[in-house]
DNA sequence: ACGCTTTCGTGACTAAGTCACAGACGCCGG
DNA sequence: CCGGCGTCTGTGACTTAGTCACGAAAGCGT
């Protein structure tokens, strides 16, 4: 479509801060970035393995997170539809190797921006650094939130959060308790257990591979205590 | 004196990184930049109290640490000579709050950049956003670092990496076991319990505010134990 | 030497993580 | 339909970490 080549790209609709952007750099993203589709499962990023590219995430989800020698994992965040993973440029700027990975979690298509082009909008465009600055301070907002947490919250509350931001319209998850344990930074018995202990209570109903949130109001009153 | 005017600021020998600018944005530090002299435990930036201005730190060091309702603190990192102090610009832009806060450990002298000239910068020299994106990696490198180590490391063995970091030439540290414990963002019990037992083991000597390395390969063999 | 504040020590308890292993569920091939 | 098999879940026993409530000791100023 001509049009929607003159005017940028059609989907620069799910970035409100790269509409404010010129007519010419529109253009340039328009130009030179591609919309590339992802099966889940991919590895975006990973240590020794940095990204060259600029994704911006158009729908499904990218998990980024850290694995411990030992098999322990941790999510740090998810990059959902209208973010960007601002960390794949960071890595490609840090000496030291980041430890951290990026997967798709499900099918993703994604804006593809090449270092080329990013580093001249980068150049031109006040209004595009302040998008890239934004995404970086979300993020460095987010890690600080996993420190937060993983340092000073018990591993029921954080558990309960997790099952209502997980839980979908009907209040069921697809997730084992190593999944859950993954997501946390624990250990599969912990996690385990705590659920025993929810399921107790009639907070929710377990079975192989699936939990059911019963009670919102209790689990969010745990979510919530401190 | 003139000379040091002309070609930027005497400081900039500190940022090698720096030294790179066009004689042009040398000189825009060397006019817009002040040198401030900070006192120990002042806070240069708090939840709610965002900084203003781009720090350059020339001697002394900043902690940035977080602080939970309950008490307990954990240490970030630490910005040292030669280093910045990104994260007060990612604050600026930041919705939710930061949590984060910065303390002077030490008197520090700094350079303290306005918002309108690292604007400037930012704009119009690519070594200058290199710089700034070099931080923030460095940056978002050590709070990866930090959940590594909360969320999977063993407290002995972040006790004694801490031990070793903090004693100077002769072995020794000034700090209480809570320094230590808001250090690790553990509790002050925990710290001492195992000090005692590295003290039992003949690894340190004990006294009240001071603590001095005696066997440091033994601690170095627990600090790089997995 | 006397109090005062800060720092440190300790026991008893709860929470979290580890290890080892047993059982249970779902699925697939026969 | 039924066994076999891989994955997922349950559990006891134990270690490590964090919490709570004290009390004792070290240094400091007067």
């Amino acid at each position: 479509m001509q049009e929607a080549a003159a005017s940028g790209a059609s989907w620069l609709g799910r970035f409100p801060e790269l509409m404010v952007l010129s007519q010419d750099d529109r253009d340039l993203l328009g130009e030179r970035a591609a919309v590339v589709s992802l099966p889940a499962g991919q590895t975006i990023f990973a240590p020794g393995h940095p990204a060259e590219q600029f994704l911006l995430v158009l729908d499904g989800t990218v998990r980024v997170q850290q694995s411990a020698a030992s098999g322990r994992e941790i999510v740090l965040y998810r990059v959902s539809s209208g973010e960007s993973c601002i960390l794949t440029t960071a890595c490609l700027l840090s000496e030291d190797s980041y430890y951290a990975e990026g997967l798709t979690e499900t099918p993703v298509t994604a804006v593809a921006v090449p270092r080329e082009a990013f580093d001249a909008l980068m150049a031109r465009s006040s209004q595009f650094r302040q998008f890239v600055f934004s995404n970086y301070a979300q993020r460095i907002a987010d890690l600080l939130h996993v420190v937060e947490e993983v340092a000073f919250e018990r591993i029921d509350k954080r558990l309960a959060q997790r099952l209502l931001e997980r839980a979908g319209e009907n209040g069921e998850l697809n997730a084992t308790h190593q999944d859950l344990a993954s997501e946390l930074g624990s250990a599969r018995e912990v996690v385990s257990r705590h659920l025993k202990e929810f399921q107790r209570r009639g907070w929710v109903d377990l079975s192989r591979g699936r939990i059911a949130v019963v009670a919102r109001d209790a689990l969010a009153g745990l979510a919530a205590s401190d």
